[in-house]
DNA sequence: AATATAGTGTGTATTTTTTACACTAAGTAA
DNA sequence: TTACTTAGTGTAAAAAATACACACTATATT
């Protein structure tokens, strides 16, 4: 990220807005700054490219660093290059977005020196944002609206076992508007990429939903074919 | 300059895929190249991103130093930095594409040093490409794709006055399908961002269709609202 | 045991959008 | 005048999107 002093023409880094689901609100990871620039300042998780790391490694190694958990679904989406959007020199990043499933805390490891912590913060009431990152975040939710109508990414911020009530919220925090419940569950079914499990939800105190599950394969063999919101 | 870090010295650079249509072929501008490596092969343009420029300041002079034109619509679209993509050393690479009217040659200029000539091929007929220039490419047909279904972009293809047909054939070569011609009218028509003239085309020896124009103003008022194909 | 509570799960009629499809009109060239 | 070439147009059928309300079921409470 940005706490580099960069006198050489150009650094080059990486930057993601992590969105997680705590099964209520979407969140985005961000750090508390201990390093000048912007020290004290909540900024997006970043970090330098590595010299043989590919940019899709580097941005889950960043992932990695800050979470412990690997495999989580990431994608490159901009590059942000101003030559003044940093204040100590040239710094050109790249910007991620990762989706993750929150369950607990137990994602947030000890991080590096240049943060004094990290937090999962609701993205309705979002601090002031050090250098260009509410840019780079707006870009970021931008791109999951698009991107959330027409690939099955629902899925990533969702437990294997979900219900469509679940998959319904995601939905609607994402486009960010409410949507009728007897024509999302006819839509998306018909997509025919859901297995209905045998399965009920458990723990709550109504009437249990039945449990789905995104199914791979189904999703593979439609491909050519577009699922469209 | 001391290096602190070794891998801050990777090199980072803007490759364009130029689109013209000409009237009849969608082509792309490509460079033959003078130099080690991939001396003789076909290439990509672009070049390094200067110290003091913005990505799409940078991108806009390549595109000038090549053809001589300014005001071009480009967008950037994706990065690409594997550790081995370019065989002496680190190289990450930005893409551009950016769409041009074609008319004449006119637009080409005398070119700088590492490349011979420069030419426009059509799409269809693309020789073996240097690098990773296929794969960079190859993304940004399939952007311009996407891109064209949802936003106005085949205009800028296109001289400021055209014909339905003359649009519908962009639509279908970026398309890569046929499209219906009453359907594609019906439908073009009812965005309401076309203006009819009271002009006709000039020139041809059968019936002059009617000439249209772009409305920027009826456009921008329906933000919000999408087009879709 | 009865009742309150909270979320699950379902169908239909209407409107809108998409698709498929073929001929006449207008202008130019010979 | 005729032949040629492209422009320009409408409709019916199918598919998709929308709007909308109530009974069911599991648990918690009394």
């Amino acid at each position: 990220m940005e706490q580099i002093l960069p006198h050489l023409d150009s650094v080059f880094s990486i930057d993601c807005v992590l969105f997680g689901f705590d099964g209520k609100e979407l969140k985005i990871l961000l750090i508390e700054r201990n390093e000048e620039p912007f020290k004290d300042w909540w900024a997006l998780p970043g970090n330098i490219v590595g010299p043989d790391e590919s940019l899709d490694q580097s941005a889950s190694r960043i992932l990695y660093e800050l979470t412990g958990l690997r495999g989580i679904y990431m994608e490159q989406y901009y590059a942000f290059g101003d030559p003044n959007r940093h204040p100590q020199g040239r710094v050109i990043t790249l910007a991620y977005y990762a989706l993750i499933r929150l369950g607990g805390d137990k994602e947030l490891r000890p991080i590096s020196t240049y943060a004094k912590r990290a937090n999962w913060l609701p993205i309705t009431d979002l601090p002031k944002l050090a250098f260009d990152h509410q840019k780079i975040y707006d870009k970021g939710l931008e791109k999951i609206k698009r991107r959330i109508k027409h690939q099955p990414i629902a899925f990533e911020l969702l437990p294997e076992k979900f219900t469509l009530t679940q998959l319904q919220h995601v939905y609607e925090l994402v486009l960010g508007k409410k949507l009728d419940k007897r024509n999302f569950r006819k839509k998306i079914v018909s997509f025919g990429v859901l297995k209905e499990l045998d399965e009920k939800q458990k723990g709550v105190s109504y009437r249990a939903a039945t449990l789905y599950r995104f199914d791979k394969r189904k999703y593979a063999k439609l491909f050519g074919k577009e699922i469209s919101f």
